[in-house]
RNA sequence: GGCGCCAUAGCCAAGUGGUAAGGCAGAGGUCUGCAAAACCUUUACCCCCAGUUCGAGUCUGGGUGGCGCCUCCA
């Protein structure tokens, strides 16, 4: 497999420290908000990623933090006169109705910086002892120009970051750069005991200090939007591998911006669209869908008609899984025909295609596409009366891809399903009566359930619209 | 000022130098009591100009147009 590397920004083959195993570290949201479409979007890709890799055989531990304690949190928290803690349970389990509507699954592990304060703590002592970090006034900071590598990640040099960096009047800092890395107690905020005085982490160190204590000194990939990669990630490299002595991360991935009327979508410009109200909207398989069409890499743009689209693709892949169910149930006895046999022949062809896709720095959409023939090859196969079994191995072959990028997970509502078949036994009684209009009527009536009915010489089939 | 990205059909979007995947939308057809789904057919001067090459969407240079990071941000 290769992969995209921000570092050496070319695409590399994966190996991993240890053979059959990868750790990887997702940066995880600051939960002091909702989710928007724009933070679904790494959050999905890698989902993928995880998915892709465990497909290959590999084993995964994935980390994915969430940052539980930050200005925005306090803020906000003031603001609604609750806790920052408050705040940050309510935001953790929304993110978690979230990403479980977008099929996205459980990282390992979702460490929270509250929780690891000690080994936050640690880390900084071990900076400031390597002369890496400084104290003032119960603030610690980083020593960039004391790191060498600092901005290897963002192929800048320190003084041509300084150049374009916009006023920071810091008296405190011995240099522009220099970025905190313990923030002392202000009143009325949230601390913790430090050999510093009564304070909290500054933003960056919870992400190496929970990488190292859940994954070890150096990982195999850490990923994240592009957004991060600069100042976030490379701050991240100063601190572990100044504390560490020795690499931090061997492929850093990072997605694309997600758009909206072109302009990147975040929580700062006010122009951001909660994935709960996306979803409310459109569903939230299809946002899915929608990220995976395209190149990770590569921005899109979130819009109406995108999103539709999505779900109109969407529709023809559960159309085939659907009519596959029904054959499995109403196809022909006996074991597969060799017409038959030829078709799944076919299949590890297609399988091969959509592993080559995914095994080029994941291109989903590629993958994607070989999806969409295969259904194509199969709703072709499946046409007259096919067997069971043959259906059977058909759907299988079809869920083993889309699994891989998480789709299709919808799930069934059984209720609903008997209320329909007692509906459409009522419906075939009147056509066969050919009583037409008591069996249009009933058809509507299931269209304003939402069911839509298609007649075949085997039955009746149904779809939810 | 520094670093970097993108430009493919009406829309979305892939594409190891050998005359363009896939999806959506549109048109025609097959099937159907009527439908729906499905299937078949159909839709591309790959932003412009040079260059390298037997051959370029794909490489090089130069334009034009759009975008991102250098500040909290997925």
């Amino acid at each position: 497999m290769k992969v995209f590397n921000s570092m050496t920004r070319k695409k590399e083959e994966f190996v991993p420290i240890k053979p059959g195993e990868v750790k990887m570290y997702c940066c995880g949201p600051t939960v002091y908000n909702y989710i928007h479409v724009g933070n679904a979007r790494p959050i999905i890709l890698f989902d993928v990623l995880r998915r892709y890799l465990e497909y290959r055989g590999y084993q995964v531990t994935f980390a994915q933090n969430f940052t539980d304690v930050d200005d925005k949190i306090i803020k906000r928290a003031n603001a609604e006169g609750k806790t920052a803690a408050e705040i940050a349970e309510t935001y953790i389990k929304e993110y978690f109705t979230d990403a479980h509507g977008l099929g996205v699954r459980d990282a390992t592990i979702h460490p929270k910086a509250t929780e690891n304060m000690d080994a936050i703590i640690a880390m900084v002592q071990v900076l400031v002892e390597k002369g890496y970090a400084y104290e003032k006034n119960g603030d610690v900071y980083y020593r960039t120009r004391k790191f060498p590598r600092y901005g290897c990640l963002s192929g800048q040099s320190i003084e041509d970051l300084e150049a374009g960096a916009r006023i920071d009047v810091n008296d405190v800092k011995e240099d522009p750069m220099d970025f905190a890395l313990w923030k002392a107690a202000k009143p009325g905020e949230p601390y913790w005991n430090s050999p510093w005085g009564n304070g909290r982490p500054g933003w960056h160190i919870e992400c190496s200090a929970m990488s190292g204590r859940y994954l070890g000194k150096t990982i195999d990939i850490h990923c994240g939007g592009q957004d991060l990669q600069f100042p976030h990630h490379e701050n991240e490299i100063a601190q572990s591998e100044a504390a560490n002595g020795c690499k931090f991360v061997n492929y850093w991935m990072h997605n694309g911006f997600l758009n909206i009327d072109n302009c990147k979508m975040s929580k700062s410009q006010g122009n951001f669209c909660t994935v709960r109200d996306a979803a409310a909207v459109y569903g939230y398989e299809p946002i899915r869908f929608f990220m995976l069409s395209a190149h990770y890499r590569s921005p899109i743009n979130y819009s109406r008609e995108s999103l539709e689209q999505a779900q109109a693709a969407l529709a023809r892949l559960y159309s085939a899984a659907e009519n596959l169910d029904f054959l499995i149930k109403n196809g022909a006895e006996g074991g597969i025909t060799e017409a038959e046999t030829a078709v799944t022949a076919t299949f590890d062809g297609y399988r091969q295609r959509f592993d080559d896709a995914m095994d080029d720095d994941l291109n989903t959409a590629d993958a994607i596409g070989v999806l969409f023939e295969l259904v194509r090859a199969v709703n072709t196969a499946v046409e007259g009366k096919p067997t069971r079994a043959f259906a059977e191995i058909c759907k299988k072959m079809m869920l083993e891809l889309t699994d891989v990028l998480g789709l299709l997970y919808r799930k069934q509502d059984c209720d609903l399903d008997c209320r329909v078949e007692a509906l459409i036994q009522e419906r075939q009684t009147a056509r066969k009566a050919k009583k037409f209009a008591e069996a249009d009527r009933i058809r509507e009536e299931l269209k304003g359930m939402g069911i839509e009915l298609m007649d075949t010489p085997m039955g009746v089939k149904w779809k939810k619209i």
